[in-house]
RNA sequence: GCCGCAUUCGUCUAGAGGCCCAGGACACCGCCCUCUCAAGGCGGAGAUCACCGGUUCGAAUCCGGUAUGCGGUACCA
């Protein structure tokens, strides 16, 4: 780092044709520990001239899910009707139309760029004869040396003309910060570059230059998609005689089967993982490790933490899959560091999905919930994985299965015996005894005073006030569902038992 | 097709010439703990470091080639 040199900054410029894609949250990420690191600025610029795909709506997603995640940029674009923050604005590239404009007439004035009135059927035209012949894509140029009345001539037939940058031959060269040297002739990026559109509005290749060199943008962190385009980039900068930013292309998020990550073979959209209660900590830890480490065996770490040891040089090289499984477990390994009463605020919205869908009865209070957290703080993979996980407190009656009731080591009627004597011992403690410690002692006593096997006991009591063969420990359980319902429970799995489908007809 | 980049256990990775017949983590299997499920502890299996050749006393690490994969190649970003 050449702290000589004017200070760090980067950025990260998001599309708004999409919810806030994992690549997208990673890069950030990345621009954002690097800035962290270094003490340089973070820049969020929307590059939303892509009219036709573009929405606010998908802008307002993309910045909600930045913020989520704990990005916050330095500099960037307000929120709707409040003013953009930072000295180099604004921050949305269709607001920065003059800019472009005033910059594509000066390559237009140099002979940098000139107007191509090629129509895109006559492009396309040419593109497939090439490709039949099997040669590479690429602009014939016919339109770069027009004379004044050639142009007048394309005018008066109401064509529109685009703008094409010159792109001169040789090789061109940077040194990327991940990937080392790159080299790439000129020859090969397929000819004059289209900088604006027919109708006037700019192309990406264009802006991104001309923003990233008006915002002073010393480092260009982003995906290795761009590392082909990026020989047009410097290009680009050289014609404007704007100094080259670094480049450091980062390794791709890949699907299972290697290709880059796609909405198509993964879940790509931040919104989704969040839903599913993913939570910021684990999230942004898994990115992180995603095509960087610690150099070592350190995994688990927040974000300041990764800021102080973030560095380009240990980003890796090769694309990384996407692996769900690990994302599942760094989540449940930062849900098990959260404190109650912070638990209790991200279970909050969880629980209320279960509420609202009808999966439990009513919306427990704040106290309720708390009491929840020693039961599920270790079992929940994700914050949504809740519901399955208590919903039985919850609701007035649970789905008994006859069969599941009898322990495997029992039969019907000891189970019946069991679950009466159960019943009977809990009916004798006073209420105000119904505390785990106080549970537990006599129905181990009434356990070993039959003979039988207290996991047997405690198997048979759960499943009839569950439903369910796995839950929390037993006891916490019985609480949790209070003395009434226990015995209301218990109740209820004898008589099923007992019944004509119980008792007699099977075993 | 052309150009570029990449390649260490199934997956994420450590490794920057001898410490590596390759370490950690997830997932998997087993054991322990244990009222179930988790969590935790311990252990196991799992990579001829893509391949071939070279440099070197010595290479996963340096060089060359090959293969494979991926990315780019738009008046998308």
């Amino acid at each position: 780092m050449t702290a000589e040199h004017s200070a760090v900054r980067v950025r990260i410029a998001p599309s708004p044709t999409g919810p806030l894609h994992i690549g997208t949250a990673r890069t950030a990420l990345f621009n954002h520990l690097f800035a962290r690191h270094t003490g340089g600025t973070f820049v969020l610029r929307m590059e939303d001239t892509d009219v036709e795909r573009s929405t606010v709506a998908f802008e307002q997603d993309i910045l909600a899910g930045l913020r989520w995640l704990g990005l916050a940029w330095d500099e960037g674009p307000g929120l709707p009707g409040e003013p953009d923050s930072g000295p180099f604005g604004p921050y949305r590239q269709m607001e920065r139309l003059v800019r472009y404009r005033q910059i594509s007439d000066r390559l237009l004035a140099d002979d940098r760029a000139y107007y191509c009135y090629c129509t895109s059927a006559e492009l396309d035209a040419e593109r497939k004869r090439l490709e039949a012949a099997r040669l590479p894509p690429r602009y014939s140029g016919r339109c770069a040396q027009l004379s004044a009345a050639q142009r007048a001539a394309f005018e008066a037939e109401g064509r529109r003309p685009a703008i094409r940058f010159r792109i001169e031959p040789g090789i061109v060269a940077f040194d990327d910060l991940v990937r080392g040297h790159v080299e790439i002739d000129a020859s090969a990026l397929g000819g004059d570059l289209v900088i604006v559109r027919g109708d006037g509005t700019p192309l990406y290749h264009f802006c991104v230059v001309v923003d990233d060199a008006a915002m002073k943008i010393s480092h260009v962190i982003r995906g290795e998609d761009h590392l082909s385009n990026t020989p047009k980039h410097i290009l680009l900068f050289r014609a404007l005689d704007e100094a080259e930013p670094l480049f450091a292309h980062l390794p791709l998020i890949l699907n299972p089967d290697r290709t880059k990550m796609s909405k198509r073979k993964s879940q790509t959209a931040v919104d989704d993982y969040i839903g599913e209660g993913f939570i910021r900590e684990g999230l942004v830890n898994y990115l992180a490790l995603l095509g960087w480490s610690t150099g070592s065996e350190e995994e688990i770490l927040g974000l300041d933490e990764i800021a102080q040891r973030f560095s380009l040089e240990h980003v890796q090289k090769g694309g990384a899959v996407f692996d769900r499984e690990r994302l599942e477990w760094l989540n449940g390994q930062w849900i098990r560091r959260l404190s109650a009463p912070v638990l209790v605020d991200r279970l909050r919205p969880f629980v209320q999905i279960e509420a609202t869908a009808g999966r439990i009865e009513r919306m427990p209070a704040d106290p309720e919930i708390e009491a929840l957290v020693p039961l599920v703080q270790e079992r929940l993979p994700v914050l949504g994985a809740i519901g399955h996980l208590v919903d039985f407190l919850f609701v007035d009656r649970i789905e008994l299965d006859a069969a599941l009731l009898v322990p495997k080591r029992w039969d019907i009627p000891t189970t019946l015996e069991g679950l009466r004597s159960a019943h009977a011992a809990i009916d004798q403690l006073h209420p105000d005894e119904f505390a785990p410690e106080q549970l537990e002692a006599p129905l181990r006593a009434l356990a070993e005073a039959r003979g039988w096997k207290a996991g047997d006991l405690f198997m048979a009591i759960r499943v009839a006030l569950t439903g369910r063969t796995a839950t929390p420990p037993l006891f916490q359980t019985l609480v949790a569902l209070g003395r009434e319902r226990v015995l209301v429970r218990l109740g209820t799995a004898i008589e099923l038992l007992a019944g004509p489908a119980g008792e007699g007809g099977r075993q």
